[in-house]
DNA sequence: TGGAACCCTATAGTGACTTTAAAGTCAAGT
DNA sequence: ACTTGACTTTAAAGTCACTATAGGGTTCCA
């Protein structure tokens, strides 16, 4: 046994882990964890002998909350500023109650969109006739007339909102996919 | 007057006009036009002899098009799709209904996500105490709880849907932005 | 000793754009 | 004729929150 694994079997004995055991703790990637460390999200992790790097009880906490929070649909900037109070329990956290009201309005906001836009879209369906050839399709013809109307709409406000599309694996960044055909 | 100005004046006394104006006509940013261009959504513009870009009517159709479709939160590859039918209409649509058909399936999906999303952020709001101190911060609070119990919940599958998040200004990207301050 | 399973870094890729930089063109006014 | 300002061009880099890939080093177990 080398010198650093025996380190590291002596430094792994209480609480301590590596970033794998980290991920599993906390349902995360391990690359997730190293870029949150990168983005400042966790603080730099101390290393082994072997460069390896060490977490404890503390660290699951933290990313369990970041974790938590993302499934919330919170960005990383907002969750800096929850981190912020949760690490400074001394300061008024006024901006922690308005961050929630925002966030909650942004959530609202994008409900709605989505209603509006599910409607269209089973309006749009139900044009489909019954023919199958592209040239006959309702719904093809549909889209272009709606794009026709909306079109005297924007012009100066380019269509706006503060919510995302509806594509996404969620942990999975802000990848979007198309429908697999 | 050059002798491309003077060629550049005949071409738009007709419905011709520049990128600027179909951006106007349209409500979409010029860059953005150049970049459907780029990925083949819009086909390659002819020009004047000084290189601009040269459209007509039917541009202004074809990008209204996409934008609507866009506005419904398609992706760019789902709306290349309905553009083929468009294009090759006596090609057999049901593939547009399919495509429809999925994309209504992944908005309700999202909405109802969305919607558990906002309860839990609701429940959040209530727990705020009285004082004014982070450390006595019921929303810190119930975020950290809310972690630790789902920490015992995902492990095996990271937490998956298929909607983006919350923040997004619509017609400029994935682009996520934190509440300002 | 050999190999699987883990860890490391650095770089590039994702989607749908936006931003920046550096330069060319055009119509109008002086 | 010259300048100003609004337009246009390209190319490259930046955005967000990751994910993926390449090319290594370490540890553990048989």
């Amino acid at each position: 046994m080398h010198r650093a694994a025996f380190y590291s079997k002596l430094i792994f004995e209480s609480g301590a882990m590596k970033i794998g055991e980290l991920a599993k703790a906390t349902g995360t990637q391990t690359e997730t964890i190293r870029y949150y460390e990168r983005v400042q999200l966790l603080p730099t992790a101390k290393r082994t002998e072997s460069n390896y790097r060490v977490y404890d009880g503390s660290h699951v906490e933290r990313l369990a909350f970041i974790r938590h929070c993302r499934s919330l649909d919170m960005t990383l900037d907002e969750i800096r500023v929850l981190l912020h109070f949760k690490d400074a329990p001394g300061e008024n956290c006024g901006a922690v109650d308005a961050l929630l009201q925002a966030h909650i309005g942004h959530v609202v906001d994008r409900i709605r969109e989505l209603q509006a836009l599910e409607a269209e879209l089973r309006s749009l369906q139900r044009q489909c006739s019954s023919g199958h050839l592209a040239g006959d399709c309702g719904i093809l013809g549909g889209l272009v007339i709606a794009a026709r109307q909306h079109n005297h709409i924007p012009p100066t406000p380019p269509i706006e909102s503060h919510l995302p599309g509806v594509h996404r694996e969620i942990g999975t960044g802000t990848k979007q996919r198309g429908v697999k055909h």
